[in-house]
DNA sequence: AGCACGCCGACT
DNA sequence: GTCGGCGTGCTC
């Protein structure tokens, strides 16, 4: 008998063993994790399948050292899934198994014990700890655990008295205290009573039908439906349904930060066992939520990226939330896109996968139009709001003060006169993103990276935001000595203050990474803007996701121009899906929203047809545009990016795989480069792509498996470093 | 990735 | 004469 083992390693195939040579208590099969020999090491490994015969010579073969788990961990269809992805994505097996496994899993851990850390009195605690007169923390402390017969896990410690280690260290010095475990709250359902929804416009109950008629078999659906119009209702109903009928589902959204309103949302409505399952839990937890939905003891997972592998044995429905996000793209290591995964997965599993979003990805739209997905509309706002107005502003020849024309300036006042909130975009954190010698012209660069440092006035830094350089404000010109440095362009910090000088009399609050640092923070301010506190909001996309602003009816994009003439040719979607998805963000029934887009070119084609017809006939008109460029959705791409300490090696290293790829091409199959990257230094390393494009997708994937494994076996690439994106979506 | 082997330059 | 630099090859 011969194991198929996929090695934790950076090796494309899956590699043969022996059975454990002594006794072992458990029967080794697929999905359980080894420790093999490899080499003169030893690696973890997952058994992938049982094999009665072996190409390796007979005597090269060793046995497997250990098995570590007693039961699978991963069913056949879990591992077909990712081998499948590992496959697809050009990355090694093993790497791709143990990347899809909480964090804990990927080492030999010892098993999780039961229930979380926590603290309980001793014996001789909860008999004295009058004594604590002169320890006042510790006596709160003490109290608190006195109340409850078991102890107290240490979140909840922290999450009623803040950080109390030390006071906890004190009681357990006096041994009125100690560490237990804490049976941990296991997922239930709602206790809170259960609270009926909105019912369901026309549009709504279409798509619900739509999509419980497809239940029990593979379909793929897109919901397009515009912001506020209930998309997350129809999840709601499709859930209950579902849910009911025994089977689990998986909900996957771009990012943590939206979790915990959507799942207090979800708690509210469905009375079924619910876990959350993203990066911002700590690794027990995370074992623990994943163990709970492999079990089949989660009803419902509400997940990021990588749950779109968690094991499901009753998988039977997946929704994937804001599927244009970008965030469903892991951007580096094993590159997949969770979007695309889930669809494969639907079609494994046999069950419907829905794509929801406002602003469908042009991919998305496209197979909506090839009849490969199914396009159901909710096309009005619930309770009858009105769409918001899109309205283009020339700033050309403008007097311009702080980046705002007179108009957009007059629009503010109005507003803020009749007690409705403004929301302004800047998509540039910092003071300014250049600080420059008025004397000689000097600017502020980072060594490291191609680009300027931004100036942080608050923390008196110069930042590289590409690297992370740390600089401080030099008081004069480092090249000439002079005093008149300046601050050239404007970031969020700078338009704060210009702003607080414009309205003195009104509240304002900044939102980007700096401002929201503390953790809560963001929720904090966030929460403030929704009730309407604030009358003027500014902030960075960080604004643009997942939360309304009832009170807002004016939208300033200040720096639109960007997305229209970038680098890449997916900037005017990515500009569509912001100014779409801000506009979203503004209004209600009994007040519009207008959104008004600063530009100097208020005759671009795009943007007209964006602002005066909307996102679906934008969308129609850039795919026209990609399908005359031969570009994706029209073609397919994969992206070999190549970096390296020094000027020329890594263009050289492509330039010779561009050889291997030329020797190995097939009809059809362009190579394009290589070019160096838009930013050729970041960080100290020089950087280079490499672009291979075809218009079908099978000789693509040929190619790259005959390309790859000449790459691999080229000589003398020492100090490159590189890499393959297969769909990639951002060229940086 | 890790690890060893092996072939050239600078030390005791 | 040896130590150790990293280019090269291999891992069932």
């Amino acid at each position: 008998m011969i194991f198929r083992v996929a090695v934790d390693a950076p090796l494309p195939g899956l590699f043969d063993y022996l059975p454990v040579a002594s006794r072992t208590a458990y029967t080794p099969a697929p999905g359980m994790r080894v420790l093999v020999p490899l080499g003169r090491s030893q690696r973890m490994g997952m058994i992938v399948e049982l094999a009665g015969r072996t190409d390796q010579a007979p005597d090269r073969l060793k046995p497997i050292d250990s098995l570590l788990d007693q039961t699978p961990l991963l069913s056949p269809s879990d591992l077909e899934l990712i081998l499948w992805a590992a496959r697809y994505y050009k990355h090694p097996p093993g790497e791709a198994l143990f990347s899809a496994l909480p964090v804990r899993l990927r080492r030999p851990s010892p098993p999780l014990e039961d229930g979380e850390p926590g603290w309980r009195l001793t014996p001789e605690g909860r008999r004295g700890i009058a004594c604590l007169t002169r320890a006042p923390k510790q006596a709160l402390v003490a109290r608190l655990l006195l109340d409850s017969s078991i102890g107290l896990s240490t979140s909840e410690l922290r999450l009623r008295l803040g950080d109390c280690r030390g006071a906890l260290g004190a009681l357990a010095t006096r041994g009125l205290a100690e560490p237990c475990r804490i049976a941990s709250a296991t997922p239930q359902s709602a206790r809170a009573p259960f609270k009926s929804g909105p019912g369901l416009n026309d549009d709504q109950r279409h798509a619900v039908d739509s999509v419980r008629e497809a239940l029990g078999g593979f379909r793929a659906f897109l919901l397009d439906g515009v912001t506020g119009s209930g998309k997350t209702e129809v999840y709601i109903q499709l859930l209950r349904t579902l849910l009911a009928s025994g089977r689990q589902a998986l909900l996957l959204v771009p990012e943590i930060g939206l979790t915990p309103q959507l799942q207090r949302r979800l708690a509210d409505r469905l009375d079924f066992p619910t876990v959350a399952l993203h990066s911002a839990l700590s690794a027990g937890d995370r074992e623990r939520a994943w163990r709970c939905a492999a079990a089949g003891d989660a009803a419902l997972v509400l997940g990021t990226r990588s749950a779109v592998f968690v094991p499901l044995p009753r998988l039977g429905l997946i929704l994937v939330d804001e599927e244009h996000d970008l965030s469903f793209k892991q951007q580096d290591g094993f590159r997949y896109s969770a979007r695309d995964l889930a669809v494969r997965r639907a079609q494994q599993a046999g069950c419907p996968v829905v794509l929801g979003s406002a602003t469908p990805a042009l991919e998305t739209l496209h197979n909506a139009r090839m009849g490969r997905y199914r396009r159901l509309e909710l096309p009005v706002r619930a309770g009858g709001a009105l769409p918001p107005e899109l309205l283009t502003l020339d700033i050309r020849a403008q007097p311009l003060r702080a980046g705002l024309s007179p108009v957009l300036l007059r629009m503010m006042r109005e507003q803020l006169a009749n007690a409705n909130q403004v929301l302004l975009f800047l998509n540039r954190r910092g003071f300014a993103p250049v600080l420059t010698c008025h004397l000689c012209g000097w600017v502020g660069e980072c060594p490291h990276c191609d680009a300027r440092l931004t100036l942080h006035l608050a923390a008196n830094r110069l930042w590289c935001h590409h690297c992370g350089l740390i600089r401080s404000v030099p008081g004069n010109c480092p090249e000439c000595k002079g005093s008149d440095l300046r601050p050239l362009g404007r970031g969020t910090e700078r338009l704060e203050a210009e702003l607080r000088q414009l309205f003195p009399d009104t509240r304002l609050v900044r939102i980007d990474r700096d401002s929201t640092r503390r953790k809560g923070e963001l929720e904090r301010l966030l929460e403030a803007a929704r009730r309407g506190e604030i009358p003027l909001l500014l902030g960075t996309q960080m604004l643009a996701k997942g939360h309304h602003f009832p009170g807002v009816t004016l939208v300033g994009i200040l720096d639109l121009d960007q997305g229209l003439y970038g680098a890449d040719f997916r900037a005017p979607e990515r500009m569509a899906q912001l100014v779409v998805q801000v506009a979203g963000r503004a209004g209600r029934a009994q007040r519009p929203g207008r959104v008004v887009l600063q530009t100097r070119h208020p005759d671009h084609p795009l943007l007209v047809t964006l602002q005066q017809q909307g996102y679906a006939t934008f969308a129609d008109a850039a795919l026209e545009e990609r399908r005359q460029a031969g570009l994706p959705p029209f073609s397919y791409q994969a992206l070999m990016r190549a970096d390296s300490s020094e000027q020329e090696t890594a263009k050289q290293f492509l330039h010779r795989a561009a050889h291997e790829a030329n020797a190995c091409a097939r009809k059809g199959v362009n190579i394009l480069g290589p070019i160096p990257a838009p930013m050729e230094v970041r960080a100290g390393r020089y950087r280079a792509h490499l672009l291979v494009q075809s218009n079908l997708r099978p000789p693509l994937t040929v190619f790259l498996d005959a390309w790859l494994t000449r790459v691999r076996a080229l000589r003398g690439v020492a100090r490159v470093r590189w890499s393959l994106d297969v769909d990639p979506q951002e060229m940086l």
